[in-house]
DNA sequence: GCTGAATGTTTGAGCCAGCAAGTATTTATC
DNA sequence: GATAAATACTTGCTGGCTCAAACATTCAGC
C-alpha cells in the first residue's frame, strides 16, 4: 500500500486544523465571535464596497446557502452587518459590512492573527513559505 | 501589521481542510461510514489488541467524551464494534474492534488513501515531504 | 479505612451546519 | 411574449458535536 503516506497526511492535516480551530476560536470568544463569523467579516472587509452577494460569501466562506442565512441573522441583529437589495435583480440580497461590523472587525483581527503567529511559531522562515506554496497549489 | 501573513496561512489552512474534508467524505459514503468514524476505526486498527479506551479514542480523534459516546452508539449497534468492560478499573468502558469493522475498516482505508493521493497528487515530492515536516513540528 | 479529589462515562439541552423543498425572480428558447 | 430552466435566497427537518451536570468508581492523604 504505496499511498498510505499521502492518506496520513490528511490524517495529520486534519488533527492538525482542529488544533488550530479552538485556539482560533478561543481567541476570537473575547470579541464574541466565532471562527466562522469571522471569516465572514474579513471576506465583507476585504469586498468591494464592503458588500457581497450572499452566495459568493457562501463560496469563498465554504458554507451553504442556508448557512450564510441562519449565520448571518443574528449578525444582523447584533448590528455588524446589514441587508441591502440590489436594484438590478431583485433576487439577491447583499450584505453590508456596517461600521460597528467593521471596527469588531480589525479588533478581532489583531488577535487573530497573533493567534496565527504564536500558533505557527515553530515553523522556520523558509516552512512557512513552503506551507503557503502547498496550500495554494492544493486549493 | 507584520504577522498578516500568518493570519492568512491560517485562514488559507481552513479552506484547504474544507476541500479535503468533503472529498474524503464523498469518497468513505460508499463504505457507509463517515470521516470521524473512520478515524475512530484507523485508531482501533493501530491499537494493540485493537481495542482503546474512549477517553483515549476522544483524545486522538479530536473529539470530546460525550461525542464519542453518541459516535460509537451506532457503531455498536451496526457491529463495527463492540463493548468490553474493564476488569481492572469499573469506570472504563473498553472499545473493541469487530472483525466486522476491521473488514470495513480495510475496504475503507484504500479508498481513503486513494483519495488523499489524488488530494496531494499537485504536490512534488519535497513539497509533500515539507508538509509531513510542517505537520509534525505544529501539533 | 474514611473522606475528598480525581477519573471515566453517559445524559440533557442547545448550537451550528447541511440537505431538500419551497418561493421569488431572472434568463433563455421558441 | 409565454414557458421552461436557471439562479438567489429562505425554511423545516435532521445529524453531529459541545458543554455542563449527574453518576460511578478509583486513588490519595490523613
Amino acid at each position: 500500500m504505496l499511498n498510505k503516506a499521502e492518506g496520513d497526511l490528511v490524517m495529520g492535516l486534519a488533527n492538525l486544523q482542529n488544533k488550530i480551530q479552538k485556539r482560533q476560536a478561543a481567541a476570537l470568544s473575547a470579541h464574541g465571535i466565532s471562527v466562522t463569523e469571522y471569516m465572514v467579516l474579513l471576506q465583507l472587509h476585504r469586498a468591494a464596497n464592503h458588500r457581497m452577494r450572499r452566495i459568493d460569501l457562501a463560496d469563498n466562506v465554504g458554507l451553504s446557502a442556508s448557512g450564510v442565512t441562519r449565520l448571518l441573522n443574528p449578525m444582523v441583529k447584533i448590528g455588524l452587518v446589514h441587508k441591502e437589495e440590489n436594484v438590478r435583480d431583485a433576487r439577491v440580497s447583499l450584505v453590508v459590512l456596517s461600521d460597528a461590523g467593521a471596527q469588531i472587525f480589525q479588533d478581532a483581527e489583531v488577535s487573530f492573527n497573533h493567534a496565527a503567529q504564536a500558533l505557527l511559531a515553530p515553523l522556520g522562515a523558509e516552512q512557512q513559505g513552503a506551507l503557503a506554496g502547498i496550500i495554494k497549489a492544493l486549493l
